[in-house]
DNA sequence: TACCAGGATGTTG
DNA sequence: CAACATCATGGT
């Protein structure tokens, strides 16, 4: 068993209700308030589930407990649910913007849900490029269910992440009969490549600034100015990248600020000036107050 | 029916 | 460089 410690700004409860925002969701599943998840950790599979007891408590399903599986458990989750940010600070800057302050009231406690993997946020946000939420939520369960592998604990198939070697291996037609448009296929097979390659590193990435990794991202087809800031905020904590044209901030805006109509580009520039360092945080909020 | 979805790219004027 | 077409399908 292992045990993780929450700060005093955490809400397991607005965190349950993120993770269920969609039930077809396939890359973790919630049972009973119970978090579970498959990762591949040095090309084998780790079940593990979580739940909250005066902390964080996540127990290992798979054979392997090693100490050096435990500790990349333990990393990817304090990742995952972002427990070191320091949302004081978030707060403060919030009183800048009254209603972003009451979302901050309303949702106290709520960590960015991140995506721990690189490779995992460019793929999703490739599939969520222009498409509606549900629609791309099924073409990710198809990618998944057919080239991630799988675990099945108590009767229940978990799912892990395809890797970049497994998609980028394929060719534009074997997205077809899971309706992806050729685009997307032909995007999410130069994504893989790259880190096939070795010209996208999660790892390398991380010790750039913000301007450099978005330089790289934007270099690869299919990757571009909506895309590299949600993968930089969801898998890179940078706190500030703000996906400007994500057409989910503009209605949560739009309803947030009671607008007669959704918001220009530039109307969010001005209004995210208040939110500066946080941007991408205060984005999080706007779209949690989607689910009500 | 037309138009919009967690956009990005290639082409055209 | 701005405007437009294209993608592939589900929802309204």
């Amino acid at each position: 068993m292992i045990y993780i410690p929450t700060p005093e700004e955490f809400s397991y409860k607005e965190l349950l209700k993120f993770l269920s925002r969609n039930e077809k969701e396939c890359l973790h599943s919630i049972i009973d308030d119970v978090i579970f998840k498959v990762l591949e950790i040095d090309n084998e599979l780790v079940l593990f589930s979580i739940s909250f007891n005066n902390g964080l408590v996540a127990t290992i399903h798979t054979d392997n407990q090693s100490q050096v599986i435990q500790e990349k458990v333990r990393t990817y989750i304090e990742d995952w649910f972002d427990l070191t940010a320091d949302l004081k600070a978030f707060y403060d800057i919030a009183q800048q913007d009254l209603i972003l302050f009451q979302l901050c009231q309303k949702y106290h406690g709520l960590r960015m849900v991140g995506m721990p993997n690189l490779f995992e946020s460019l793929v999703w946000s490739v599939i969520g490029q222009q498409i509606n939420l549900n629609f791309a939520y099924s073409l990710k369960q198809r990618l998944v269910h057919t080239f991630g592998k799988s675990f099945t604990f108590q009767g229940e198939t978990f799912y892990a992440l395809p890797t970049p070697e497994t998609l980028a291996g394929l060719q534009i037609e074997d997205f077809q009969p899971y309706q992806f448009s050729r685009g997307k296929a032909q995007y999410i097979i130069n994504i893989s490549k790259a880190f096939v390659e070795g010209i996208l590193s999660q790892q390398k990435l991380a010790l750039l600034s913000y301007d450099e990794i978005k330089k790289q991202l934007v270099a690869i087809k299919g990757i571009g100015n909506w895309t590299a800031n949600y993968s930089m905020m969801k898998s890179l904590k940078s706190y500030d990248a703000f996906p400007v044209e994500d057409v989910g901030l503009h209605n949560a805006v739009k309803t947030q600020y009671g607008l007669a109509g959704k918001p220009s580009i530039a109307e969010l520039h001005q209004m995210s000036a208040n939110w500066s360092g946080w941007r991408g945080y205060a984005t999080f909020y706007f779209w949690h107050s989607l689910l009500g």
